[in-house]
DNA sequence: AGCAGAATTGCACAGCTGTGCAATATGGTC
DNA sequence: GACCATATTGCACAGCTGTGCAATTCTGCT
């Protein structure tokens, strides 16, 4: 019995439709039928053909599918460096949320070369993608605007930058940069610096710009470095640059976890500084690592469930692009540890 | 010029090669010849084509080039976890490789239950993928069966179950687990602990014993915890049930690096222990973290990058799936840091 | 010019499915 | 049993592409 379907099928291209309904001695139409959802079919029929399917090992082939309903239910994710853990998390948390609501996800690594990504990102279109989420990386406006043309759902997460044209942008709200400014003053501090990076995506060029602006106005003393990308390696850097001149700072405010680890890192291992004694950083992202107990960085967290869960909502319902002009906003809440003195 | 492009294409559905051919004037052959490497076209009609194809944002439908190619050039990777830095690791090695290789990863979230998972894997078949790489996660053997019986390569990372049946698979050596031992031995500690993990999955399971068998063999002392899934917190926890006691381990085995940085935390903020004078610590994976300053762990690197580039490799040129007996095995080789005393 | 050989082109079919439409079967009611 | 409404079924077409085959055009040569 199992030798036989082994002899059968192993190894042999896919079973069509067409075999499923000889075998249960019915119309082709009626296969297709039992596998769309609301058609009309007998239930005595549908039973026949369920057990024909299952003997053959049929599955319907959403290639055909997609080219004949012009929706694939593929939703492809631009993504750059999903090992950093801050995209990892939303990478997981969107593929988790697009499986349930029965879409797949396609990922586009936009690491690479930009030509590749380039390359890459036209697979969007080959595949008729039913939207595009665009993570991060600057992928050419010109593409973004082909994925439009082409009727396609595109949704940019965390990239504030005012593109024009029915995109619909979500971005996290840079008052928490503010918050930060006031978590810093309240608890002393009077010399402020902050780190963030030279390939700044928007969004992190915003909380920059909204920190400075809030401790200029408040007349405080702030600094900014700007080294390398968005990594552990930049944060310890700048720590080395920051700390070593003549006033150091006393409230740090890094733009981003990842930066933050590096900093605290090379502040107390390297310079023997106490945290938060001497010294207060703050955070953004709220990634894994922070709450780690050698770090325990007061930052804020991003409502990464709610972002997804939202976008997943939108690429489902598939409200009309051009209805959507405002981005949607989520609140980044702050998360008490302890690298910040209380008051 | 502008306006009249978005006037004719935006927000409607896609062009096909059948419009394309008719504004260069040419069969639809042409055009389809035009975008198939290695078709015979005259390079007069090919730039007319190019020029058309162009002005419309013509993109061949890969849903249906697929369909008659019964080659989908999709490439669909199960993964659990991944916004665990291992496998995040693993997952952009690999899209960024696939991509290279024109292909296109499709990600399959194996962390929910375990009906949506096989709903999920099923994706698979239902897009016709070339291949499936199961990163983790515990599918059904059914379910791979299905995958070989419908034709798929199925390739295993990292998990040395012996599964029967013509699955390529591929494993990091065991014997790292034993050089592991042999570090702690010659550092001089002679109460050993191992800490792994309850969901643990077949390979490490094999680097547990491995390391357990490698101490009874040298007659020195190991124990065994298992608690909570494979992650910072079940290290910590396995640190405080483990260094609680009246006579603690000098020399800690973690077959994991997420476990070793929750046990190291533990250790040091917790008990005031000092690594390594005290105790010395061997991870496993080499993460990011464990380079952090503040971990500086002992570890051993899988050479993801070579995994990788063979698994790629092992798609393309898509042998024979039958012809794969053994599996393919990899060293992971040690990293020294500072987690474990010099000799 | 004439001719052979090569290069190019168009036709038509195949690959697998979803669905409108007409035909048929089913069920209920008088 | 006749009749009507409804549920089910099969036919045939559409959706977009790749490719074998035959027909056509082009190239080079005598």
């Amino acid at each position: 019995m199992k030798q036989d379907k082994l002899d059968k099928s192993r190894g042999k291209s896919f079973v069509s439709a067409q075999q499923v309904a000889e075998r249960a001695g019915v119309s082709r139409s009626a296969v297709s039928r039992t596998f769309t959802d609301g058609a009309s079919v007998a239930p005595a029929t549908r039973k026949r053909v369920l057990q024909a399917a299952e003997e053959l090992g049929y599955t319907v082939n959403h290639l055909a599918r997609g080219l004949i309903r012009e929706k694939s239910n593929i939703v492809s994710l631009v993504v750059a460096d999903i090992n950093t853990p801050y995209q990892a998390k939303m990478t997981e948390a969107l593929t988790r949320r697009l499986q349930a609501a029965n879409k797949v996800a396609m990922i586009i690594n936009s690491s690479g070369e930009s030509t590749d990504v380039e390359m890459a990102l036209r697979q969007t279109l080959h595949y008729r993608a039913d939207a595009t989420i665009v993570l991060s990386g600057q992928p050419k406006a010109s593409l973004i605007e082909t994925c439009l043309n082409n009727g396609q759902h595109v949704i940019l997460i965390n990239r504030d930058d005012p593109v024009p044209g029915p995109v619909s942008v979500i971005v996290t709200n840079r008052a928490a940069a503010r918050q930060a400014f006031d978590m810093l003053e309240r608890a002393g501090c009077r010399k402020l610096a902050v780190i963030a990076s030279t390939v700044g995506s928007a969004s992190l060029a915003a909380r920059e710009k909204a920190f400075v602006a809030a401790a200029q106005s408040a007349n405080i003393d702030v600094s900014v470095s700007r080294l390398g990308p968005t990594a552990y390696a930049s944060g310890a850097e700048a720590a080395r640059q920051v700390l070593s001149g003549a006033d150091r700072p006393d409230g740090v405010f890094c733009v981003t976890d990842l930066l933050a680890c590096g900093f605290l890192d090379a502040a107390r291992n390297e310079f023997g500084i106490k945290i938060p004694d001497e010294l207060c950083v703050v955070g953004f992202d709220d990634i894994e690592q922070a709450g780690w107990s050698s770090y325990e960085l007061t930052t804020f967290r991003q409502p990464i469930e709610q972002i997804a869960e939202h976008v997943v909502d939108l690429i489902d319902h598939h409200t009309p692009v051009d209805a959507i002009q405002d981005p949607i906003r989520f609140q980044a809440e702050p998360v008490w540890r302890k690298s910040v003195r209380p008051r």
